[in-house]
RNA sequence: AGUCUCGUAGCUCAGUUGGUUAGAGCGCUACACUGAUAAUGUAGAGGUCUCCAGUUCAAAUCUGGACGGGACUACCA
């Protein structure tokens, strides 16, 4: 095998198939791995998709960075092992299986079994399980879906309850009340998923009111301890209207006593909610004030508690301090004085009177002690009256705040949606009319209608805002106390701010920002999820619950049945190969308390979030299996993870705080958030839009490597895509297009001269300028590249290899080195030059493999196959390249990069004056003003001549006078030093003369005159170019300026003619379908003009053609008309 | 509503510690090249850097606000 394959035309798709034949033929991916035994390991985990849903563009996104990185640290030596893992409990598979049998929750238990339930969501978990693996194979990516951890097998479910039961031992995991979504019309709670479900939030109008609570008098207060404020407010508001006790003013004669009442206004858009009511909670640092008015519908003097912030809501600006005794029930704005000012603060602690009093609402069933003003941190003043109402049973912030100052709990609405029977005339009335009612009345309407009449309300009205809707009767969700278990994370919470601190997060911004926020609000995790089909809590209590057994193992179960069986006489049978930890069967053992009694188990199932983030020792069974400690500390913590950024709260966070719990560790190192990907018009993909991407259709059209790199290089990971398959196909054309041309134009003429790296390896200091150039410039991309990926800036590392490949090899080494390749003996130079192009595409097809890792290996099995260079048989198992920084020479890349600017240059000029590149002219000039350049130009000279096509280089200095200059003020060092005069010394620079220039250049500093003042500028200050040189063809580019000599000598012309012609018989040669090699005599027919060109340059003009002779004849038969530079002529061509 | 994020050419994106002519690729137009040819080069057109205000001698860049897209958390008076 000494040829490399030469191809008619790229395929992707089908190198693809190749090369995972190849790869499963040769167990790659195992041996990557086996290879590295014994190498230090690099931990990572697999986020566990759900095989319930067909896989999605997403997904591909999230997997290519995963396999990305896991390639690229596997080259680099390290052992990283992948294991795949499937999540197979939770929500939506219990949803889907619902809709595909057509039931409802409540029919779980009924119309079919629980456990031919959990038996359908088994089948179901799985069903896509054979369309996740074959697109995690097509699109490359490398995990052991062999064997795979499952987060319903017993095993993994047994690390759980061990997990579980480290928590309750260090007294982390507990029970209580919490305030849950919930659905009276369906009887049941909803999860957060199904609160997000689209056309959940409706806009609708609720009565709401600004409710009064009266200020408990003094007198009322016995076995309290009194707050001073309490008795200054009541004296503050009798002396305010101690003035007109004996007016008739607000319709009726004022009551001493009664206008000594002093009121919280509390806003509610949920009236029914006020029987429930055990404080007001007020902004620790909000200001209040105590206002003198009237109630608007008594008309009753009175005075109210409010925020400052928010009077304009309530009292008109014109009536502060109006005339309180010129108001009468006719008075539009009623008059208002402020009274007294007081911090948030300064009003905790204060009583007030039960605004609504039933049987039912007692201090003593509300427990606690309830009816104060406490303080919150979620208070705003954005809306209401910055006092919030707090019924802590029908809000979760009310109940957080309302445990903290235990103000108790009142529940007056029942399950059904309606008062409870204790709650007066309200009793039996639906909150909401969930029964669809035709002659249903609002019950909020007559709760504010009571409140009007008795004085206690200040404001009703209709108020527009958006409500959860349960998404399956579209009635009113409403929040309700429900009992639930918790993980108490607020006792780690500052552990898990420090240690969060040391990950590294990718963007930063998610780390800090969202997960660092999340955090800092962090509430105790309720694991509670009152559904069928999941881990069930391994907690059994007793009936009265006064004993509870947390159970950490399968071992431990059995032997407590056996316990039971023991002293109860039960006589259950439980082994572990028999076992089904799911429901029904958990719920049917009875275990035996240390006191005797039954244990049932806590019929709850864990939050499917609890099974992903406890599966870094889930998946290793820990601490079940052989040396646990050994094995926990060769995986765990991870080193890398990544998902999408909709993870940070999710499998980010309880992969963080199990860590934290169980471990005091972090549990990733580095993390990895990728954005979402949306359509290329920027909408989120949905199947109702119909407008979801193919995961499959895209690879097979277009190839795994080219949605891989697009989808890497097109936008940095944390952004959101725009996916547009057009990029894709751009992608294909220009990156691995470009590398296909390169590497087929190495194949081709390698083949030709049976280059096979079999010759020593070329030092490079000893090769031409230019190899040295582009291997210098391989070894920055190589160090680039590895930094970039090091630091997970996996686009950063793409775009590299992009400019690297497109601009330097492809654009620049392989263009101006054509010549090398293809003529010429197989000796030095063109050894140099395949050696070098061979280590280009064999170093980019390693840099290019973690990203692309078909086309890469397609490539370097290609070149491999054939010089046997490398020991490994594919790139994956190779090792990732190393710079080698004697490569590298900055100064010759700089020099180089001036070359091609230099022939941009020449080239636009040659353009502007319309002179062909194949015409030689004499000489550019180049103004130099610094050494450096010159030096640096010099050494590039031949190659700037050849490429441009002249004879020569001159180099202007400035003592030459020919040159034009033009001073720039350079603002960065001036600005720092100048400040406000920076816009005149600016004005005055850009004046100055060409001999003010020369004398700054001279004397290296200059005096300016700017407003009369003198100011002294030094060479630093400005950049001076030469920007013209009269008489001549210029253009410019940022520094540098050239000149270009257009003259056409007679000897100039004959060699454009000359050149003109090998071009016109190369032509002949390729269309007539020569070999490269073979010779040829050409007959030409005899023009004047053309005569000198053929005679002076003949032995040129023979050696580029291969041509034994070239023959002038007056008359051709048989000939091909050419044109050569206007003249029309026959030429005939014939092989000898 | 809060938090995060994005907003630069028709499209996709760069844009260093603020520094005066804001770049690239694609697409478009014109020209050139023709032993990589389904390749390549050169040139042209195309911008209110989303908007407003501020800081500064100087703002795409810093600050504040608004608007728009997206995500997450929540829906709470």
């Amino acid at each position: 095998m000494s040829k490399y394959s030469e191809y008619k035309g790229l395929n992707m798709p089908s190198i693809e198939q190749d090369m995972l034949a190849t790869w499963k033929a040769g167990d790659y991916f195992k041996k990557s791995m086996d290879q590295r035994r014994e190498n230090e390991s690099f931990v990572f985990y697999e986020g566990p998709p759900s095989a319930n849903g067909m896989p999605g563009i997403h997904h591909v996104i999230s997997r290519t960075i995963k396999d990305m990185f896991c390639r690229f640290k596997t080259m680099q030596g390290y052992l990283v092992e992948r294991k795949a893992g499937w999540d197979t409990h939770g929500l939506p598979i219990e949803l889907f299986v619902e809709k595909e049998l057509g039931i409802t929750k409540e029919d779980i238990g009924k119309k079919i079994s629980v456990e031919d339930y959990n038996n359908k969501c088994r089948e179901v978990v799985m069903r896509y399980k054979d369309k996740w693996e074959e697109i995690t194979e097509k699109m490359g990516y490398w995990v052991d879906m062999s064997n795979p951890y499952v987060t319903f097998d017993n095993n993994y479910i047994e690390t759980l309850w061990w997990a579980l039961k480290e928590l309750y031992n260090k007294d982390l995991l507990y029970k209580s009340v919490s305030i849950q979504p919930y659905s009276p019309a369906a009887g049941t709670g909803l999860s957060s998923a199904e609160l997000n479900m689209p056309g959940t939030y409706k806009d609708v109008k609720d009565t709401t009111v600004v409710a009064m609570f009266s200020l408990a008098a003094p007198a009322t207060l016995s076995g309290f301890t009194l707050h001073t404020l309490q008795t200054t407010l009541h004296e503050t508001a009798r002396n305010a209207w101690e003035p007109f006790v004996n007016l008739p003013i607000g319709g009726g004669l004022l009551a001493a006593e009664k206008a000594a009442e002093v009121y919280f206004m509390a806003w509610t858009t949920t009236p029914w909610t006020l029987p429930s009511n055990c404080g007001l909670t007020v902004g620790p640092n909000i200001e209040y004030v105590l206002v003198q008015t009237f109630n608007p519908y008594t008309h009753q003097p009175t005075n109210v508690i409010l925020a400052k912030g928010l009077l304009g809501k309530y009292f008109k600006p014109e009536a502060q301090s109006g005339d309180l005794t010129l108001y009468t029930t006719d008075t539009k704005a009623i008059p208002w004085h402020i009274l007294a000012e007081f911090k948030g603060s300064e009003l905790e602690g204060l009583r007030y009177n039960q605004l609504l009093p039933f049987d039912g609402n007692t201090r003593e069933i509300a427990g606690g002690d309830p009816f104060r003003v406490i303080v919150g941190d979620f208070v705003t003043t954005e809306d209401g009256t910055g006092i919030v109402h707090t019924a802590p049973a029908f809000g979760a912030d009310d109940n957080r705040v309302g445990k903290k100052n235990n103000i108790g709990i009142l529940t007056m609405v029942d399950r059904q949606g309606k008062f409870n029977d204790f709650t007066g005339e309200f009793s039996g009335r639906y909150v909401k009319n969930y029964k669809d009612d035709p002659d249903y009345k609002d019950v909020d309407v007559d709760i504010a209608v009571k409140m009007k009449i008795s004085g206690n309300a200040f404001k009703v009205e209709k108020y527009e805002h958006t409500y959860p809707h349960c998404w399956r009767t579209d009635k009113p969700v409403l929040y309700y106390p429900l009992d639930a278990w918790f993980i108490r994370t607020t006792a780690v919470k500052d552990r898990m701010i420090e240690l969060n601190k040391t990950i590294n997060w990718k963007p930063k911004s998610t780390g800090e920002g969202r997960f660092g926020n999340w955090l800092e609000n962090m509430v105790d995790w309720n694991l509670s999820r009152s559904r069928y089909w999941g881990t069930p809590l391994p907690i059994w209590a007793t009936e009265e619950r006064d004993e509870l057994k947390c159970i950490g193992s399968i071992d431990e179960l059995i032997a407590e049945v056996n316990k039971a069986n023991e002293k109860l006489g039960t006589n259950q049978v439980l082994t572990r190969e028999g076992l089904d930890m799911h429901k029904p069967y958990a719920d049917n053992i009875i275990l035996v308390s240390d006191s005797g009694k039954p244990m049932r188990r806590e019929p709850d199932l864990v939050d499917v979030w609890f099974d992903s983030g406890a599966m870094p020792y889930a998946q290793l069974h820990y601490p079940f299996e052989q040396n646990p400690l050994d094995m926990l500390k060769r995986n765990f913590p991870a080193d890398f993870i990544a998902e999408g950024v909709d993870q940070t709260r999710g499998w980010f966070y309880t992969l963080h705080a199990l860590g934290v719990m169980l471990f005091d560790s972090v549990a990733y190192k580095a993390v990895v958030s990728n954005g979402l990907v949306l359509d290329s018009k920027g909408n989120k993909m949905s199947k109702s839009k119909g407008n979801v991407v193919d995961p499959f259709a895209t690879i097979e059209k277009y190839s795994a490597d080219a949605t891989r790199w697009y989808l890497v290089t097109n936008a940095s990971p944390w952004d959101s895509l725009k996916f547009d398959l057009e990029g894709i196909k751009e992608v294909q054309r220009k990156y691995f297009g470009t590398l296909y041309n390169t590497y087929q134009f190495f194949a081709l003429y390698a083949n030709v001269d049976n280059f096979t790296f079999k010759e020593d390896y070329i030092p490079v200091s000893q090769r031409p300028e230019i190899d040295r150039w582009i291997l210098s410039s391989l070894h920055t991309l190589v160090k680039d590249v590895t930094r970039f990926l090091n630091d997970y800036e996996p686009t950063q590392a793409g775009r590299a290899m992009e400019y690297f490949l497109d601009e330097q090899l492809s654009n620049w080494y392989v263009r101006l080195c054509r010549r090398r390749f293809w003529k010429g003996e197989y000796e030095f130079d063109k050894i140099c030059a395949y050696q070098t192009l061979y280590e280009c595409l064999e170093t980019l097809s390693l840099l290019t493999a973690p990203i692309a890792p078909f086309f890469a290996d397609w490539m370097y099995q290609n070149l491999n196959k054939v010089s046997g260079r490398n020991n490994s048989v594919s790139a994956h198992l190779a090792d990732f390249p190393l710079a080698n920084e004697t490569y590298i020479d900055a100064d010759l890349e700089e020099r180089m990069h001036l070359a091609q600017d230099v022939c941009s240059i020449v080239l636009s000029i040659r353009k502007k004056v319309n002179i062909k590149v194949r015409q030689p002219l004499q000489r550019i000039l180049i103004p130099v003003m610094d050494p450096h350049i010159k030096e640096q130009i010099e050494k590039i000279a031949e190659l700037i001549k050849s490429e441009v096509n002249i004879k020569e280089i001159e180099y202007l200095t400035d003592n030459d006078g020919f040159i034009k200059k033009k001073i720039k003020p350079n603002f960065k060092s001036l600005g720092a030093r100048m400040g406000a005069k920076m816009k005149s010394v600016a004005a005055a620079i850009n004046l100055m003369q060409q001999n003010d220039i020369n004398i700054l250049e001279q004397d290296r500093s200059y005096v300016l005159t700017v407003d009369g003042e003198q100011i002294a500028i030094g060479m630093e200050d400005v950049d001076i170019i030469a920007e013209d040189v009269p008489g001549w063809s210029v253009a410019n580019k940022d520094n540098i300026t050239i000149a270009l000599d257009i003259t056409i000598t007679e000897k100039l012309q004959d060699e454009g003619n000359a050149r003109e012609i090998v071009n016109r018989v190369q032509k002949i040669r390729k269309e007539s379908g020569f070999e490269v090699t073979d010779r040829i005599i050409v007959n030409i027919e005899e023009r004047e003009a053309l005569k000198s060109a053929i005679i002076n340059f003949n032995d040129y003009i023979c050696a580029e053609i291969l041509a034994d002779s070239i023959n002038i004849s007056a008359d051709i038969q048989d000939g091909i008309e050419i044109d050569v530079n206007d003249i029309v002529l026959k030429i005939s061509i014939l092989k000898t």
